[in-house]
DNA sequence: GGGGCTCCTGAACGGTGTTCACCTGAACGG
DNA sequence: CCGTTCAGGTGAACACCGTTCAGGAGCCCC
């Protein structure tokens, strides 16, 4: 019965998914466990700091391998699978911290510099992606069939 | 007397140069007008709109030259000069629309595809910067003496 | 002098993150 | 078996937030 921080980070990733981060709210949070929005704060100090917890969920389990290219698209399939994935995760200050992990793994292969112009890209990319995608879906812009293409392209230049 | 909708987003830049996006509220920016929140409504449809302006106002004045690396570099200025602008850039979905006068004249130059490369990786390199730069300020981490070059430097792998 | 327009007021609505004192129930050592 | 401890939860409150709406001034123009 009782929650862990582990209940709490995938309830709030479970809110997220279903309702967008604008309406991702403690209390909405709190309603999924079946809890007091207070009670939230016994396992979490703040709500950013859920927001970044819920950031490294999302980038956990993508693993870096030797097909740089592909570990990318892999991380950029693990932000699109959840709605505003990539937002969450380009928000949370932890960005610095919950990709260093994977931030150093590809540094061991591109070196540092071209790492962390990849991750930057890739995560700007694919919110840009993720926005417009959710924009063409409400009928506000016409789908551009372009975007996984172009991500590659972005990629290939950088990779060069 | 009558505010004009410049006055409005000067207002807006004002206030978010002060507190920080964090804590610039439409009521705030009425506060420092001298008026209800709710003349706000008059100039501007909503907060949103608001902040689209305001990433507009921000970009606006910064123009492309043939010296690519060093337009970016003055966007870059231009976002780092106020508190808080580079998130304000990325966050407006204007991001799309607001820079679309800069992506065209960046993409005469080195073409589409490098042209958005570039501008996601000057703002998203940009809001790291300024997200660290500010965290040190406050103290929570050491400041990094290599960002300006660190900046550069991934503007040089893109335009390899 | 009346109509229309711009700008604004003041109150309200339904939310928000967060804090606080307090309660519950299970685990554990003496 | 009792007392303590402690993680987890309650319920009310605080100070905000974005936004809406009916209405009221002041001005220009015909």
């Amino acid at each position: 019965m009782a929650n862990t921080l582990d209940d709490v980070v995938d309830g709030a990733l479970r809110v997220l998914d279903e309702y967008g981060l604008e309406f991702c709210s403690m209390r909405r949070v709190a309603g999924a466990l079946g809890v007091q929005p207070s009670a939230l704060y016994h396992h979490v100090a703040n709500k950013q700091t859920l927001l970044s917890l819920m950031a490294a969920h999302i980038v956990a389990g993508v693993e870096v391998t030797d097909d740089v290219a592909g570990s990318l698209l892999r991380l950029r399939d693990a932000m699109l699978a959840i709605r505003d994935g990539a937002e969450v995760v380009a928000t949370a200050a932890a960005f610095r911290l919950d990709v260093s992990a994977f931030e150093e793994a590809l540094a061991e292969r591109v070196g540092l510099d071209v790492a962390r112009t990849l991750l930057i890209y890739v995560v700007g990319h694919t919110q840009a992606t993720q926005l417009h995608r959710q924009a063409a879906a409400v009928g506000a812009i016409a789908l551009d069939p372009d975007l996984d293409a172009s991500f590659e392209r972005g990629l290939a230049i950088i990779l060069r």
